[in-house]
DNA sequence: GCGTTTTTTGCATAGTCATGCAATAATATA
DNA sequence: TATATTATTGCATGACTATGCAAAAAACGC
């Protein structure tokens, strides 16, 4: 499916160059550029680009590609959302539990989904302050700590 | 009115700690630090804030307050929404009016309202691809121009 | 090519956010 | 202090965006 990779793009090159502020103002946009499809599969296009919604510091928002230091913002946000949540962390062969202070265990699963580590199949977190972090066959614990050292810095086990 | 500017510190001291990606989700956590408002108002807070809407890379979008890359790059944008729209400019003692290409005067005008030049009052948008900025007192449209030219080093006059 | 699996899409609708309006609270003015 | 003015808010609702589900399209495997 050729078309959607090439609206991808013409969505991209819209944004940019114009202040788009509704996926309706899009749509039409698109049209122009000779792309029909309706609102719901805007939604998903931008979801899928990553596409923000930034203020334009007046009146109003509208629709930003995210650029490379967004990113790495954003990143940085996870590591903190970790840190500040982590107590402890263990393993087994082809798990790894780390214990949170309270109510962090969301936070910090949802970081370390998105920290998009290569050795995760999945995580999970528990009621009780406790999130568990499913291996990839083949991968142990060591490596996964180490892999989480190398993003993160700041860590230390225990 | 205390309340507001207490509130307006704490949202953004949320924002900044915490995953939010809906009002709803902040109006719990202002609750909790005992801010009680309805959603409308934390529309209108969030608009006051310029608190963007970013993908995190992964599931979804949280809430986040514009750093200053982010101006910036907003600031770039105006700056070609001016570029895009201009076609010739011209002044007298208290007025300077941009002619610019058809259908162009709202987003120049806005770009003009945006890069918050200290020199201008004013900007009204016409029907004829025109934009009106009316100059504080003691400011002559070559100063305008000055400042024009500093802040958009591609811009050639004519 | 034909059936199977995966991806993409539209439809309908649920979910989320923005805003006109009127009420209330704060502030300025006499 | 009484009155006028401005700022802030909630309510109700309209505007905008996201998503479950089923259908259609594309890709795959034989």
């Amino acid at each position: 499916m050729k078309e959607r990779t090439e609206r991808l793009k013409a969505i991209k090159a819209i944004i940019k160059e114009n202040r788009v502020d509704s996926q309706e103002k899009l749509l039409q946009l698109l049209e122009d550029h000779g792309y029909s499809v309706t609102q719901a599969t805007l939604s998903r296009d931008l979801k899928y680009l990553k596409v923000g919604k930034l203020s334009d510091g007046r009146s109003g928002y509208y629709y930003s590609i995210p650029s490379e230091e967004e990113r790495r913002e954003s990143e940085r946000h996870y590591i903190q959302d970790f840190l500040r949540g982590y107590v402890s962390i263990d393993w087994n062969q082809s798990v790894v539990v780390v214990r949170t202070f309270s109510g962090h265990s969301d936070s910090v699963a949802l970081a370390i989904d998105n920290m998009g580590f290569d050795e995760v199949i999945g995580t999970i977190s528990g009621r009780d302050n406790v999130v568990f972090i499913a291996l990839k066959k083949g991968v142990s614990g060591d490596d996964f700590i180490h892999s989480l050292k190398t993003k993160i810095p700041e860590f230390e086990e225990e």
